[in-house]
This record gives structure tokens, C-alpha cells and sequence, in this order.
DNA sequence: CCTGCATGATTGAGAGTTCAACAAGTACAC
DNA sequence: GTGTACTTGTTGAACTCTCAATCATGCAGG
């Protein structure tokens, strides 16, 4: 590796560190949950009745079931997801999203998406944005084709979606 | 935030979080340090008689006191780090890195930069690694300008440490 | 049937991080 | 000097995450 590339490797480490440092520290502070718990609220927040399988939430990002099981276990006792067990097959668990969830997700979004314009969107010009995009593709195919958060809304048509809970 | 600037953020989020995880994990299976511990050895390293000041440890990258302190305690445990007062003022303490601690970091080291080759550098075209590299700048300079892990030996003579600990 | 194995999810222990509180030392006015 | 304010670094508790082990259920083959 390059001193060059070194730099770039240093630089990029720095600055994405420190980006999603601060955006969980706005979340804590603003909205008392963590940035792995806000997402899962997204994800809650998108799916159809609010309601999804463990596994499918687990898999929407690459987080274990374990961890999935603790968080939801937290969100659970925050009164902001309740689980019911899954008729047909009596080994699955669903996670719902309550209605005290959705309006704790309703309050936190519009100070974590400003934060998100601020400390990242308001500092790239719209090409060095595009190039990110690109970049952000290329490094995903890079990881096992795990197609972890990539939006699974990512159609033509797009927007399926409340705008309330957009980034 | 437009729906497109939103597919953009979700497959950054994804990407970034998805590559440290696997850094973080490669690190720990075959090094058996985290990568917070990683950086601070690569820090000693550099560093003149491979000793620092804390605070200059912590400030180095976005690091708290406390979580240095927490840190430095384990790798002092495993024999990697040691402390030693500061006589002229007696509140600070120098992390020293062992020869042991050196020696980790050696066998470490060509792990990780594979790893980050594979899932990185080689994902991207050349252009866009530059592109990166003035993206990565960019958001930097929007985190307040903190310096953080910017090489700090990025003199015009450079070079101050051994070639296996580089990135 | 029922044995063997895979799957969905949970549990508990261990490790790292954060936050607030603290001890110890320095700086600087008065 | 004495007092006040700031800095340096550590500590303990609470929290999240990881890893391995576990339990319960589904499923296929003899």
C-alpha cells in the first residue's frame, strides 16, 4: 500500500468514524436510543403492519440474531415493539411496532436527518455525491454480495414508503 | 432529503458499517485485538521512542480520556503497552509500546492491510479512490475540523516508521 | 414412529464504550 | 501564600455487542 494510498485510507477511516460517532451522539442525546436501535425502528416503521420475522429484521442489516434478540428485548421494554409468536411456524417470533415506537421514531427522525444533511450532504458537492453513491455500491459488492441495507424499495418507481420516517 | 440522496445514505451506512465490521472481525479473529487497540499500537509505534501522553493518544483519534484509560489498562494486562509517569508534571503518564507490543503489531499488520486491499482499494477504480480520498476530506473538515487521525508524521520527510506497520 | 439434523430465537458471560464522578496536580490571580 | 478554576487521568456503573451454548420446533429418512 501506497504512503498515498495510506493517507486515503487514514483520512477515509477518520472521517467515517467520526460520522457515525456523531450521529450517535445526536441520537442518544436527542432522542435517548441508539443509532443500531433507530434503525431497527426504520426498518419496523417500512414493513407492512409494522411487523416483521426476527430473522427478516436481522438479515435487513448484517446484524446477528443474538444482538437483534438483546435490542429487541430493550425496544421491548421502552414500550416501542412488543413480539408475538408466529401460528404456522411456532419457532418464529414476530417484532411489531407499537404506536408509542412510531411516534418515538416520528420525534427522533427530523433531528437525525438534519444531522445527517449537515455533517455529510451540505459538505460534498452534488458530483463528489454521486461519486459517493458509486463508491458506496462498489464496496457493498466488495462484502460477500450481502445485500445487507441497500434499499429493498430500490425500483423505478421507488417511494414506497411514509415521508416522515425518510432520511 | 430526496429519495435519491436516501438511497445514496443507506448504501454509504451500509457499506461503511459493513466494511469496519469486517476489519473489526478479521482483527479479532486473527490478531485478537479489536481495531480501537490496533490503532492505538499503529499510534505508538510512530511515534518518537514509541511512547505518547495520553491526552495526546486520546486527541490523536476522536478517543475520550476514559476510554483510552480502559484501554490502555488492557493492553498493559497483555503485556503490549506500559506506563510511565511524567516527571515535570505529575499528572500526565506516557504509554510506552513493548517490544512484545511492537511484535503483535508486526504479525498483525499484513493481515490487515490484505484486508483492507481486498474489501477496499480493489473494489475501486483508481479515480474514485481519489475521489474518496477528497470525500473523505470534505466530511473531515464539516466535524469541525477535528484533525483526528490525519497522519500526524506527514512531514516532507516523512517516513518515521517501520514499513510492515504501515496501512 | 423417532432418530438425526437443520432452523428460529433466546440466554448468559465476557469485552469494549460511554457517562458522570472523582482524585490529583497545575496555573494564576489576588 | 491562599483560593479558585482548569487540566490530566482514573474509576465504577450502565449499556451494547459478540460469542458460544441452549432450547424448542420443523423436517427428512429409515
Amino acid at each position: 500500500m501506497t504512503d498515498h494510498e495510506q493517507q486515503i485510507w487514514r483520512s477515509f477511516l477518520s472521517a467515517t468514524l467520526g460520522l457515525t460517532d456523531a450521529l450517535a451522539r445526536q441520537l442518544q442525546r436527542e432522542a435517548g436510543m441508539p443509532h443500531a436501535y433507530y434503525e431497527i425502528l426504520v426498518a419496523l416503521s417500512e414493513a407492512p403492519d409494522r411487523t416483521l420475522r426476527m430473522s427478516e429484521l436481522a438479515g435487513i442489516r448484517g446484524s446477528s440474531r443474538s444482538r437483534l434478540s438483546h435490542a429487541i428485548a430493550r425496544l421491548e421494554e421502552a414500550g416501542w415493539v412488543r413480539r408475538r409468536g408466529c401460528p404456522t411456524d411456532k419457532r418464529g417470533s414476530y417484532a411489531i411496532l407499537t404506536d408509542k415506537g412510531f411516534a418515538a421514531l416520528e420525534s427522533a427522525a427530523p433531528g437525525h436527518v438534519t444531522e445527517v444533511r449537515e455533517k455529510l450532504f451540505d459538505q460534498l458537492t452534488p458530483e463528489q455525491v454521486e461519486q459517493l453513491g458509486e463508491i458506496s455500491m462498489a464496496i457493498q459488492r466488495g462484502l460477500g454480495g450481502a445485500p445487507q441495507l441497500t434499499c429493498p424499495n430500490l425500483t423505478a418507481n421507488g417511494r414506497a414508503q411514509t415521508a416522515d420516517t425518510r432520511h
